[in-house]
DNA sequence: ACACTCTAATGGTCAAAGAAAGTCGAAGTA
DNA sequence: TACTTCGACTTTCTTTGACCATTAGAGTGT
């Protein structure tokens, strides 16, 4: 078995411990391991990417930690992991504005929610010297971004 | 736990018995928690900074002291300033973090609307091939763009 | 009393050292 | 070819210490 899978399971392992969420110490679980720090990364990486249902933060210096949370698990959720994919690179304004007022209109978020994530998208927020294709594949960032937010507090 | 952290905690507290004010020694923290009285100033200046929503004033000399202010704000006064004012034309994520978190404490926004915020602006979010100070750019336009849309909604 | 100086008691600043975590390219492996 | 692993180098956050600035009050001379 290679070592990242079974870090990766160690990890998993944790997070089935109940809480949705880990934190640890990057030096620590290498030392376990025995491996380099940055074989961490690398598995956080390739396993535990957004893409993957998982969120991680960090913090560097003394007393620094990872933490890494589990988003994608129930029926709504999964709904929105299509939405996710459903978005690609690119997302014009008007797209924007439609998805977001479907999830309003299937209350997955408050008009106040909507109206938020349109200002984040909005031609006044993105009034940048920048070509639309670049204004779109921001777009699309900003939006999945914000999705995934949603996805995460959704699990209850 | 880091020192800092725990000397943040300690301030806090006291802030959080009654008085939105406090006053204190710095050696005399210094010497509780057994450290350099520089630290102090280092605690005030990351946590307790006006982005923080707190000021700070001090007396050197006998009899010195170090006083902290909890500022409270309207919700438009809040939003005003951070539209009009502090923030220009750039902002980093780390400083779009702090003022979120703000709003958050002073419940101008919900915690969901402020993870929203935050997801709107962050790396992964804007991780497309631009150079960090385009990047804050659209932070700073984003940001604006979503509090205009709090103040205007406010309104009503 | 008054003005001046001296000093002890404070707090402030900054740069350097220390303590994590992040990045990225080279080398290994299946 | 694609995936792993490593390690040198980078970045960020914390902690400390040496040196600086300010203030209240005591002491001194008139």
């Amino acid at each position: 078995m290679r070592l990242s899978d079974s870090i990766e399971s160690f990890i998993k392992d944790m997070l089935d411990d109940g809480s949705a969420e880990v934190e640890l110490k990057r030096n620590e679980l290498a030392e376990y391991f025995r491996c380099a720090p940055s074989q961490i990364n690398y598995v956080l990486a390739t396993r535990f990417s957004p893409d993957h249902g998982y969120l991680t933060e960090s913090r560097r210096g003394g007393g620094g930690y990872i933490r890494i949370v589990r988003v994608v698990q129930s029926g709504s959720q999964r709904l929105m992991y299509l939405v996710n994919e459903r978005i690609g690179d690119s997302l014009t304004g008007e797209e924007c504005i439609r998805l977001i007022s479907q999830l309003k209109e299937a209350k997955v978020v408050t008009a106040d929610e909507a109206s938020l994530m349109a200002a984040a998208v909005s031609a006044r927020a993105l009034s940048v010297p920048l070509t639309d294709e670049l204004k779109n594949a921001m777009r699309a960032r900003i939006m999945k971004s914000m999705l995934m937010t949603i996805a995460a507090r959704n699990k209850g």
